[in-house]
DNA sequence: AAGTTACACAACCGCGGACCT
DNA sequence: CAGGTCCGCGGTTGTGTAACT
């Protein structure tokens, strides 16, 4: 029954490959392939090596056309979408990032381009104060002022999936719904709002629909409960932040996955962002955006405008 | 120049689903 | 169907090196 053991593991060699290493086993796997069975192939190709390893050196580093080194913006631009979206999915987001591996995309996002947000963000405390405030202005009594229950959230929880329900639980308004700050792909409905659209964030915030907002404001989120429109029956969060695609444009705006309700136990479901440009929409499309002012959209919705609080406060 | 710290990247580990017998 | 292994994935750790003191 089943099949033999994966390798002898007190055998096997294990840290960093040789050259010598490399080259016999791209030269078996350019003879043979990999035939499917990654356990019987170091013992054919003569490496004291656990299939797994060899598996990953192969597809992290000897594969073909493998890219290595530094990331364009587009690929940034492609990582963050698609993180915004699907969460740490890494397999997923290298599957469109052609010759990049999900350890080196892993990497990169947990060494660079994490920090480079983060960075981003900082000098955009002088705004905080005035959105906050806004956010806060909405018809519902609840959400006159900053729910008690709302705390700090640092990027960090943004950056990393964690549980939110300490956050967040007991001050979603009127659904009493729990949800994870992101969602995956499959539930993520949304829009994209910018200069154009301050009134659909204005009736969206004033009207009071009793639902779940967020603000997210640089180094710190803020829940409140009642904010978004009474055609908005879902979860909806403000985003601030990312201050480098907001500081001179405010055309730039960010576009967040949204949250789906009651996912907090799904661990992707993740706070991230989306660094966006209008010249280069997002490639991960979040369709069915919600209708704004008035609107009857019912979809889980997102927005973000840095100009909101200068022109609407 | 030596020691320490921070960073980047490669590799390992453990888990869960798919697959095999 | 059950029990076992294989495979792929994501998180974590280890190691080499650059930067700093």
């Amino acid at each position: 029954m089943g099949r033999a053991p994966c390798c002898d593991k007190a055998s096997v060699k294990k840290g960093p490959w040789s050259p010598e290493e490399d080259s016999k086993l791209k030269e078996y796997i350019h003879r043979n392939g990999t035939g499917g069975n990654w356990i019987a192939l170091p013992h054919k190709a003569g490496l004291k090596r656990c299939g797994k390893s060899c598996r990953l050196r192969w597809l992290n580093y000897l594969r073909p056309n493998i890219k290595h080194g530094d990331f364009s913006d587009d690929e940034d631009r492609i990582i963050c979408n698609l993180f915004a979206t699907i969460g740490s999915r890494w397999s997923i987001i290298a599957a469109q990032l052609p010759g990049r591996t999900d350890n080196d995309i892993k990497n990169y996002w947990n060494t660079k381009l994490k920090k480079k947000l983060m960075h981003g963000l900082q000098p955009y405390n002088h705004h905080s104060s005035k959105q906050q405030q806004l956010l806060f202005v909405t018809a519902s009594p609840a959400a006159a002022a900053p729910p008690e229950a709302a705390r700090p959230l640092s990027l960090q929880h943004l950056l990393s999936p964690h549980d939110y329900s300490h956050h967040y639980s007991g001050s979603y308004g009127s659904n009493n719904s729990t949800m994870s700050v992101l969602s995956a792909a499959a539930g993520s409905r949304g829009f994209l709002l910018n200069g154009e659209h301050h009134t659909t964030i204005t009736s969206c915030l004033d009207s009071g629909g009793g639902g779940l907002g967020l603000y997210f404001d640089e180094l710190c989120a803020t829940t409140s409960s009642s904010v978004h429109g009474q055609g908005l029956t879902a979860e909806s969060f403000v985003f601030g932040g990312f201050q480098q695609l907001l500081e001179e444009d405010h055309h730039k705006a960010l576009l967040l996955a949204a949250g789906a309700p009651n996912q907090l136990d799904q661990q992707y479901s993740a706070a991230a962002s989306s660094c966006y440009d209008e010249a280069k929409p997002p490639l991960v499309s979040l369709t069915d955006g919600g209708n704004g002012a008035g609107g009857t959209s019912t979809s889980n919705s997102f927005f973000y405008d840095s100009s909101y609080s200068n022109n609407e406060s």
